[in-house]
DNA sequence: CCTAGCCATGCTGAT
DNA sequence: CATGGCTAGG
């Protein structure tokens, strides 16, 4: 009976595709037979791509004699090239699959780029700079450039500078309209000129750099490029971007041995560059291009494939294709009205215990949301619960401040030149460099033409190098000043001394002893320096773990080794097989799949996401496919979760549910409540005549497949008629609402022990209708446009509301025509 | 001239 | 609600 406990049971395999001694017609093994020439595969969710690809390169290994290092294959994060690596030591043994180039762009980039360094004006050591290390480049561009930083926001700036980049386009090629353009044009040309001063590049250069490289017919780099390859794979093709085509291009010019597997529904990275025109284009580019469709969903069971096709059906301009499965139908689909974020996160938590009690891993289960914001409370409930759990993303650990400044000790080391990093170091721990100092240093360096580091020895000396602009003079320092600048100067340069010698962790611990960072932590005796003290004994742990991983693979640990690695980790990638629930956003779950799926925050503004910011504007189609990738990674069992109001961003918000869920077909979902959430719903019935008489939308009819079904309605039963309500009177056709009108009831902020009083304020609020006011927050009813919110009301004998309905957007309504909602 | 504490202001998603 | 810029104190 317990298809929990054993959670594949009733599924059949997908065949065996495409090794020398299989046969099969199906189109996994067709597409993993294809030999030669370019290959599309159209793969939809849970159809087996991955495997195609492994197969595809144990076949050109195998079958065809293709030499493993002559063979490309990008996948999309580290995690996938792993898996996949794994699986094709199963295959074809680890010493093949080391000879392999398996990785994501920017880590066979940065690979390519350290060989290829010169031709892209590199020194070998060139550091990485993230987000924040862009962000400090930025701040210092934009005070050289005296632009006031309220009308150019760094994040904007580098934002537009970055679509660039990822369009392949330098501060040379950017086409300019208007004076701000201007502006950013210059800000661009500035941000390239101090990355290449410091030695760095920024996540668009490892892909730019090198794609500027193939593209050169002169050069000797250029030509290794072209020629080194001879199979070209790309997973996640749906979401590469202009820069990551031209590059494959560039890679299989000679022989268009591409293969790229994809799934437009898919693509969810619109706003970083990626372009399915690009998928959608490939037949033009490669007319003579294979295309193979897998349809079949091995993975999910008939309702949640049904669920996500509900859902993505409505997607307008995709490929066209019909996913299909012959799984069992199984559970269903449970739709869950919460009250607020901690109902919802209390629901999902006695699910998972539940779940766990039936002999279900915690590691089979997930956790999705739509932002990082909604980790947190999510979080303090499993942790409560006693359940392991572990959170992918969000302040990522090598976010981490000290995490940050222990790197950065150790990339100046390795690369004196970087800036960002010696400005992040210089007076931590405290050493008596304030910011005069500092400004007086970064004055020096920009009339000398060198770096800060290069810049500490002349400043000390007060003497101008002739090699600086006549006339250059430098801003004295006050003698204290000097010393604390010599003290960290040769504190820099023994541990650059140290460097040559000791191994990369025995340097961290060095850096930690010497610098003093150690000492302030442990004399600090609060409870955060204790965990940022572990944080760093994790950090020398990992560079350990990269040592022995060298060691084992017969590779140099250097120090540029591992900062180049950590540079471009991410947090999915160190997901472990420890028995933990996963918890992450919807996007780092992309490529993976679980037992069971709690898809949390399924509300309007949320997920669809809406930004505050009117300036920018959400893309719904691509909320859409979000929504399909979220559903589509439940193998079978799958909870949505909404709540009616939600504290976040500092302010309680009343939510709608998404309209998203009125696309999932009635007859693959299981609508509920929380308790506590239908306690709120009687309050109102009880006011205004109910609900519970109108049944809704799902009420009584036959579309209930599940009834009766399956041990989980014994352990949940669900079929109450007050349960569903809180879902089905946000059916889109608004059906459920029919019923006699709920009279006003503000549910702003209101203790559980509270709500008689709140029924009280109810039954002395006279008759329905007319007298009721309009408040902000407060759910209404309109008969055309369905369930609201209230946003504002404009007083008056005849008031106005702003409401925000689900699907419709805002609009501005006579009180009149409006019923109080719930 | 440095440092520590305060107040204010932006916030999706990620290699 | 967290980082960061700013001000007052040392």
């Amino acid at each position: 009976m317990d298809r929990i406990a054993a959670p594949d049971a009733d599924r059949s395999p997908p065949p065996e595709p495409g090794l020398p001694h299989e046969g099969g017609g199906e189109p996994q093994a067709q597409a993993a037979r294809h030999a030669a020439g370019p290959l599309l595969i159209f793969a939809g969710a849970g159809s087996g791509k991955t495997r195609v690809i492994v197969y595809r390169i144990a076949n050109l290994i195998v079958t065809h004699r293709v030499p493993p290092y002559r063979i490309l294959a990008v996948t999309f994060t580290n995690k996938a090239a792993t898996e996949m690596k794994r699986r094709l030591e199963g295959l074809i043994g680890p010493d093949i699959v080391k000879d392999l180039w398996v990785g994501t762009f920017h880590a066979v980039c940065a690979r390519l780029l350290r060989r290829h360094h010169e031709a892209a004006g590199l020194e070998k050591n060139f550091v990485i700079y993230d987000d924040d290390d862009q962000r400090a480049v930025m701040n210092r561009v934009l005070k050289e450039l005296n632009l006031d930083e309220r009308r150019y926001p760094p994040r904007q700036v580098l934002s537009r500078i970055h679509a660039e980049k990822q369009e392949g386009r330098g501060p040379g090629e950017f086409e300019r309209n208007g004076y701000f353009d201007d502006a950013i044009a210059r800000c661009f040309e500035a941000y390239e000129r101090h990355l290449k001063a410091a030695n760095a590049v920024d996540f668009d250069d490892l892909l730019l750099s090198v794609l500027r490289i193939a593209e050169d017919p002169t050069s000797l780099a250029g030509e290794d490029l072209r020629a080194r390859f001879r199979h070209v794979l790309v997973d996640e093709f749906q979401d590469v971007n202009q820069v990551q085509y031209r590059l494959v291009r560039a890679f299989c010019k000679a022989h268009d041995n591409l293969c790229v597997v994809g799934d437009d529904d898919q693509s969810i990275y619109r706003w970083r560059g990626a372009d399915v025109r690009i998928v959608r284009g490939f037949r033009r580019d490669f007319p003579h291009a294979t295309v193979v469709k897998l349809e079949q969903n091995y993975r999910s069971v008939g309702h949640v494939v049904r669920g996500a096709l509900g859902v993505i059906r409505h997607a307008s301009d995709r490929e066209p294709k019909e996913l299909w499965t012959s799984n069992a139908d199984g559970p269903p689909i449970d739709v869950v009205a919460a009250d607020s974020e901690h109902d919802e996160a209390a629901w999902v938590v006695e699910c998972v215990k539940e779940l766990i009690a039936q002999g279900v891993s915690p590691n089979e289960i997930a956790v999705f949301y739509r932002i990082h914001a909604q980790s947190r409370v999510l979080e303090e409930v499993l942790r409560e619960a006693r359940i392991p759990y572990q959170i992918i993303g969000g302040t990522r650990f090598f976010e981490r401040a000290e995490v940050k400044n222990l790197l950065s000790y150790l990339r100046v080391v390795a690369n004196p030149r970087s800036d960002v990093d010696l400005n992040r170091i210089i007076n931590v721990p405290a050493r008596k460099i304030g910011q005069s100092t500092v400004d007086k240093l970064i004055q020096a360096a920009d009339l000398l033409g060198v770096s800060l580091f290069e810049a500490i020895d002349p400043i000390i000396e007060g003497r101008v190098p002739p090699s600086a602009m006549p006339g250059a003079k430098l801003e004295p320092l006050a003698t204290a000043a000097k010393r604390s600048l010599l003290g960290f100067r040769d504190l820099m340069q023994g541990l650059m001394t140290e460097a040559r010698s000791a191994s990369p962790s025995a340097l961290a611990e060095e850096v930690l002893a010497r610098s003093g960072y150690a000492r302030m932590l442990e004399q600090d005796e609060s409870v955060e320096s204790e965990a940022r003290l572990q944080n760093l004994r994790e950090l020398v742990q990992s560079i350990v773990d990269y040592e022995q991983e060298a060691i084992a693979a017969g590779e140099d640990a250097t120090l540029e080794g591992y900062l180049e690695r950590v540079s471009l980790v991410s947090d999915v990638d160190a997901l472990v097989d420890m028995p933990k629930v996963a918890m992450m956003t919807i996007h780092a779950a992309k490529g993976l799949e679980f037992h069971a799926v709690f898809l949390t925050g399924m509300e309007e503004d949320l997920f669809p996401f809406r930004s505050q910011d009117p300036n920018r504007k959400g893309d719904i189609e691509e909320e859409r496919r979000l929504a399909y990738v979220a559903i589509t990674r439940a193998r079978e069992r799958l909870w949505i979760t909404h709540a009616a109001r939600r504290a976040i961003f500092g302010q309680t918000r009343y939510c709608l549910p998404s309209r998203f869920l009125a696309d999932l077909p009635p007859a693959s979902v299981r609508p509920m409540a929380t308790p506590t959430s239908m306690m709120a719903q009687r309050r109102v019935d009880v006011g205004g005549g109910g609900y519970a008489a109108s049944g809704g939308r799902f009420g009584g009819s036959g579309e209930r497949a599940w009834e009766g079904r399956g041990s989980w309605e014994g352990r949940r039963p669900a079929a109450q008629p007050e349960e569903r309500l809180a879902w089905s009177r946000f059916a889109r056709d608004g059906e459920a609402a029919r019923a006699p009108a709920a009279r006003a009831v503000d549910r702003v902020e209101r203790a559980p022990g509270e709500r008689y009083v709140e029924r009280e304020a109810v039954d002395a609020g006279g008759e329905g209708g007319e007298g009721v006011a309009l408040r902000r927050g407060m759910r209404v009813f309109h008969e055309r446009f369905g369930p609201g919110v209230v946003e504002s009301v404009d007083p008056g004998a005849d008031p106005i509301a702003t409401v925000k309905f689900s699907g419709w957007g805002k609009k501005r309504i006579k009180a009149a025509f409006l019923r109080a909602g719930s």
